[in-house]
DNA sequence: TCAGTTTGTCATTAT
DNA sequence: GGATAATGACAAACT
């Protein structure tokens, strides 16, 4: 019942809010026509070629970089002509203006249920995140380089534009030409909405605008997701028309709209019959609501918490905690990813606990001793969890296992940007010999609170390979097993020999391995395979703290080869790793052509037989 | 569960 | 002597 009403709830903010949506938009739309007239007046009188520029819709405005102390002054001004609400809704009823517009000369189309201000002319508007870009040359070490001011920046479809429709799709790889005949994701949704509009014109029922139908399908799909899973394709779906829904939301200029509506309230109140939720406004929340909601639901007696006085258990807010921290786990819900959520809960690793190259710390050392012997016994290894954080990395001094502050140069492939600076640079490295280090930054790595999610990331990434591997390649076992309680050849020969690089009798025992090991193996098995036969080199590549990821390391030429090889760092068994690796890589490819000549080779033999 | 196929890996040889 | 290509054989992974 509870989770009822707060569904109730969230369907209807979800409603207001598209509401509110729709009232934003119309007065954005307001301010942006007559901004964009404002601007249109400023240059009158300017050559014809900025009329022309402004006739043909093409328009950029460039300010030249601003002095040093008159930044703020410029930067102010810029704001004003920022235009960064235009939400999926304004694109989607400035679609669909533009198409009321078509429509006067095409009168069978269906006119538009809404009455909106009419654009005077194609509109396309893309906002840039200036604020970050202004923010970055913000930073001390730019501070001698002036701001290049960008924004704001005007882009209108170029009229061949088949579809007319701003780019607002995230999805790279779609049409970004303004000429490009290919329609991006947007214009196939929008097409999708129109589609469905037709057949519900020709069915008679209820049609639905393009902008209704995100909505609903948005909501639909809203719904759908607190009851089931949802396929890959509704989940992409669900992504894509949530992050255009909502990317007000997390607009940093957020404020400026709102303010500025309220400044077009003020100028212009006969607009507000424009709203398509007439009269509604006043039930609109604003943010003070919001926050007086927030206010009162950390109160005891508040509203909310009066629904749930009599189940204490299913209230995850009466006792003022959060929702996270208040999850009611049950025999449904209790998974064993939650299981390991907990237990990485245990070990305690805290956003305040900051490990640093400089001190020589592993992961260990964050942990109590209980905890410590829990994951040196397991078959986890703590790169396994953090991988974007700390690897446990075999050092060339010791061969003991020592924490690397990653500064990003450690991190690979799965699931990770492919920044591999190092392989980046091969081109210019190889001609200067310049080499990276990559154990230098003893800044803060922080190993974050939210670990788990680490595990969550990474964790389907790493599932993506065998299960033997997992089970029985863990870092911990190869690196805690000489012994190699698993004789696979995998241990066998995939890894170079460790008894010439290890002290056996400082490797822990994997042996006795407890219920967190076993829990963590099932997790770590569990997940679902990545289709096709996978190379366990680029698993060892990673689990080693390779600099490097197998597949460059079989890529890249000899040259570039001997200077990794010749890193700082890197142990010797890395090294001799690394030469596994790329041979293993070369061979692999050799056998794929060997395989393909042999089968030309037949295939041109067995033509020869069909002629003879 | 089993058979067939694909593909990674190793060993070997030659360059 | 090391790196690489080619190839047969084996086995794991996949269909």
């Amino acid at each position: 019942m509870g989770g009822s009403s707060r569904r109730q709830r969230s369907t209807s903010a979800t409603r207001r809010r598209a509401d509110r949506r729709r009232a934003c938009s119309t007065t954005t739309t307001v301010a942006d026509e007559e901004t964009t007239t404002t601007t249109t007046t400023s240059i009158h009188g300017l050559s014809s070629i900025l009329i022309w520029i402004l006739a043909t819709s093409s328009l950029i405005v460039v300010y030249p970089p601003p002095s040093q102390t008159s930044y703020d002054a410029v930067a102010a001004a810029a704001e004003k002509l920022i235009l960064d609400d235009i939400t999926p809704s304004l694109k989607m009823y400035g679609q669909y203006d533009h198409q009321d517009q078509e429509q006067q000369q095409q009168p069978q189309m269906i006119p538009s249920k809404y009455d909106f201000p009419q654009f005077n002319r194609r509109m396309g508007l893309r906002w840039r995140d200036d604020d970050r870009m202004r923010q970055m040359f913000a930073q001390p070490h730019h501070q001698q380089q002036p701001y290049p001011m960008m924004n704001p920046v005007l882009t209108e479809h170029h009229p061949t534009h088949s579809f007319g429709m701003p780019s607002t799709s995230s999805h790279q790889g779609t049409s970004y030409g303004y000429n490009s005949p290919t329609p991006t994701l947007e214009d196939i949704d929008l097409i999708d909405c129109l589609w469905r509009n037709d057949i519900a014109g020709e069915k008679g029922t209820t049609q639905v605008s393009p902008a209704d139908q995100y909505v609903s399908d948005l909501q639909m799909l809203t719904e759908k997701s607190t009851v089931e899973t949802l396929t890959t394709e509704e989940s992409l779906r669900y992504e894509d028309l949530s992050k255009n829904f909502y990317e007000g939301f997390y607009n940093p200029y957020s404020s400026y709209p709102k303010a500025h509506s309220e400044q077009m309230k003020a100028t212009t109140p006969d607009q507000h019959h424009h709203t398509p939720t007439d009269g509604s406004d006043s039930d609109l929340p604003t943010d003070e609501d919001l926050e007086e909601l927030l206010k009162e639901v950390d109160h005891e007696e508040s509203e909310l918490n009066r629904v749930f006085e009599n189940k204490p258990s299913e209230n995850p807010v009466i006792n003022n905690v959060s929702l996270a921290e208040a999850t009611v786990y049950t025999q449904a819900n209790l998974t064993e990813m939650q299981e390991l959520h907990d237990m990485c809960n245990q070990v305690n690793i805290t956003a305040s606990s900051v490990v640093s190259a400089s001190e020589s710390a592993t992961l260990f050392n964050v942990t109590d001793e209980v905890t410590r012997e829990m994951w040196q016994e397991s078959d986890l290894h703590p790169s396994d969890l953090f991988p974007q954080s700390d690897y446990m990395a075999v050092t060339a001094q010791n061969n003991t296992p020592e924490a690397i502050t990653s500064n990003g140069t450690f991190e690979h492939a799965y699931g990770l940007p492919p920044i591999s600076p190092l392989s980046l640079d091969f081109a210019s490295s190889s001609s200067t010999g310049r080499q990276q280090q990559t154990q230098t930054s003893p800044a803060s790595a922080t190993v974050t609170a939210v670990a788990t999610q680490g595990i969550l990331e990474y964790e389907g990434q790493r599932n993506s390979f065998s299960d033997s591997t997992t089970d029985s390649s863990s870092p911990c076992s190869g690196m805690s097993s000489p012994s190699y309680d698993h004789e696979s050849r995998f241990y066998g020969k995939l890894l170079p020999h460790r008894e010439n690089f290890f002290d056996r009798s400082s490797i822990p025992s994997s042996r006795n391995n407890g219920a967190v090991a076993t829990k963590i193996n099932r997790v770590m098995s569990s997940g679902q395979r990545k289709r096709g036969r996978q190379s366990k080199d680029e698993q060892l590549a990673s689990e080693h703290s390779l600099p490097v990821t197998a597949h460059q390391i079989s890529e890249m030429s000899l040259s570039d080869l001997q200077n990794v090889l010749k890193m700082d760092g890197l142990s010797e068994y890395q090294k001799q790793l690394i030469r596994k690796i790329r041979r293993r890589g070369k061979n692999k490819v050799a056998a794929r052509t060997c395989r393909q000549r042999r089968t030309d080779r037949h295939d041109k033999q067995t033509n020869m037989n069909h002629y003879i």
